[in-house]
DNA sequence: TAAACGTGGATAAGAACTATCCACGATTAG
DNA sequence: CTAATCGTGGATAGTTCTTATCCACGTTTA
């Protein structure tokens, strides 16, 4: 049935990120979306998210753009993904244990419900996996995948 | 912007399992809507499912109903929501690392791209938290909330 | 002053989620 | 045998979410 999908803007987000770890200035919504083939003004969304949840600061006017507000070491894939996809967790709990026939005590209830304390377990479980990876370590495997210089090229390309 | 939310009917499925962990005989999803106060023809749809997934039997006619396959000791959080939710990774990688104006080489592209690899070990870590948890386990964590003789009731309720 | 750029709002098409209903076959109590 | 109960699969909608686009606006710079 449902899929519980993560948005396909963390994508973007987190792909936007490494090439702005490796920017000398700020980069525009126009090039970014250029350097990945995806549409502009989508993007300029997701964006515009970082920029609400304090991961890249925003240069309006002529030569303006986006530039990471912080070190890209101190920028973890789980600061990307909670900025597009919101901080709520996947599983939310309507505590239908209340509506049988035997509902819980009060004082039972002041307990999460055990299906929902597994589900938290798990979610948070998942958000440490993706907070031990930074956007850092992602340029570096950027690095070993595909050369050492090539960075340098993204460089030149964005200063077009 | 998303919410990368979990499909509602994960919540009706897991209850359901716990239910049917307690059961003497086949319980029909008449009795299972009653006792979570929840929609009957639309948790239908989620036990077919979980029929399809082999967790349940179904038995039809007169005095059908609902029974788990195998010892709720055997049944994980994570098959039930694999069940409901499909198996497909929350994130999909589009591979827009090929669409930059400096695609990897082909042989860089053997290897899932870094951002995916990412995403696929926080999936990991979730599924090895839902796993570690049976529907036994959280049937013991109901008689630890609401008292050892709940499921008693509930059995009886049942067989009305 | 015009061009480039980010911002926020409005809008819309398509997909997914939630939910319901019905026709059908199977089973069983009476 | 017959009627009631029950699961199955298909069809159908309403609502929400996702994806995407466009525009008006303020800012900055050549």
């Amino acid at each position: 049935m449902g899929d519980m999908k993560m948005s396909g803007g963390v994508e973007w987000a987190v792909h936007c990120c490494v090439v702005l770890s490796q920017a000398e200035g700020p980069v525009p919504t126009q090039r970014l979306a250029e350097y990945h083939g995806i549409s502009r003004t989508y993007l300029a969304k997701h964006l515009q998210q970082l920029s609400r949840a304090g991961l890249v600061t925003s240069t309006e006017g002529r030569v303006g753009g986006y530039l990471l507000t912080r070190a890209a070491e101190d920028i973890t894939v789980l600061d990307v993904i909670l900025a597009i996809e919101g901080t709520e967790p996947a599983f939310r709990c309507t505590e239908i244990r209340m509506n049988g026939p035997f509902p819980p005590s009060p004082q039972a209830c002041k307990r999460p419900c055990g299906v929902n304390r597994v589900m938290q377990a798990a979610e948070q479980a998942w958000r440490s996996s993706l907070r031990s990876v930074t956007i850092a370590d992602l340029a570096a495997g950027v690095t070993d995948d595909n050369g050492p210089q090539t960075f340098d090229r993204v460089r030149e390309w964005l200063a077009t």
